[in-house]
DNA sequence: GTCAAAAGTGACCAAGGGTCATTTTATGAC
DNA sequence: GTCATAAAATGACCCTTGGTCACTTTTGAC
């Protein structure tokens, strides 16, 4: 039977996506090159491409992964929140998740800027799959909406705050923090989905 | 006198600004290449580095050349200011006129990523002459702040705010447009800002 | 042991940023 | 007008990097 060989092949295929992995979050992707990646697994360039077309591809597959595992960590608290305000906290809990990801989210961040311009590659990023889905927020906050303000453009927010955020991250402003952004989502959230704010 | 040919220098220069900032508009940093601006304008290549020591360098220049006209068309308005909103409009218009100018808030939005890995440019990038200044904010907003939420953090999720929309825009995602994140920042400014919210 | 298929290799290609010896053009002294 | 000098402009060349592919090595079925 075949199967040593194909088992052999996926594990080449994970020490490459662990190699990447970790050269991404040190490096940044445009940085790290597909040379360096082999090299760190111990294999030579070619066989990168035995397992992925590109290095974009490489990417979306780590991104994917990681949002998955992302998810998975946060599905089970869903059921338990009763407020906007809870619903919102879960909301950048995970998205503190990412950021702790050593540098991922701004790895996300540079590739996403990247991507935008790769019409191809820009149609990959915006399935569910690799993005923070703007519609899973509208989802989350859309049972605690009071006013008729749309849960969409409010779950988008948390994004729109979140990685505008990780520009500044990535500049190293100090200006602000995770902390004073995930206040500021929940008193844009407060403000506009409830009807009484404080 | 050596003055035209000084001229004729100064001239070339302009002529590859302008070829740049075109490109550079419409397919942004990292796809235009050296080649392609120097071409355009009519030059061999080797005429571009006569100017600039690195492509990074005249994307500076440009940068600063227009911040400075965006600013200048702002200055004239900032004394009728009477109240935080309006305060919050005048900035939210000034960003606007950047959005509006081709895809330029796209493309430093583009380099400013591209920067963050690269610490010399990152510095260059944190210079107020190259930067939507957070501190220029801080200083607009803070004679009309009635809390003790501190100005910088009130200026600077302006910023935050419009790069995350950036980023949405950047990917077409269609959600949220420019009006509701000036919106969104004013509620947040009013909501932190002013002692009395509606 | 043989041999086909799979895994792995690295020389090679093209594109792009940057260099520099060389050529072209402008200037000013005579 | 001519010549020397300096500035402006050129494009062949270098290096790096993503991606290709003909070749070598390993594996396992028989």
């Amino acid at each position: 039977m075949a199967r040593k060989q194909q088992e052999k092949s996926r594990q080449t295929k994970h020490e490459l996506m662990e190699a990447a992995n970790e050269l991404f979050g040190k490096k940044g992707f445009m940085e790290t090159t597909v040379a360096e990646i082999t090299k760190h697994a111990g294999y030579a360039k070619g066989s990168f491409y035995r397992h992925w077309s590109s290095k974009d591809k490489l990417f979306l597959e780590i991104v994917e992964d990681k949002l998955t595992q992302y998810r998975n960590s946060r599905d089970d608290r869903l059921d338990k929140a009763q407020s906007l305000e809870e619903v919102m906290h879960i909301i950048w809990d995970f998205l503190e998740n990412i950021v702790r990801d050593h540098n991922w989210a701004k790895v996300f961040l540079e590739f996403t800027v990247y991507a935008s311009r790769i019409p191809e590659l820009r149609e990959d990023l915006s399935l569910s799959q690799y993005r923070l889905s703007e519609a899973v927020f509208a989802n989350l906050v859309r049972d605690f909406i009071e006013t008729d303000y749309p849960p969409e453009k409010l779950g988008a927010f948390n994004t729109v705050l979140f990685e505008g955020f990780m520009v500044q991250n990535a500049l190293e402003t100090g200006i602000v923090d995770l902390k004073d952004v995930r206040e500021a989502a929940v008193t844009l959230a407060l403000s506009n989905g409830l009807k009484t704010t404080n």
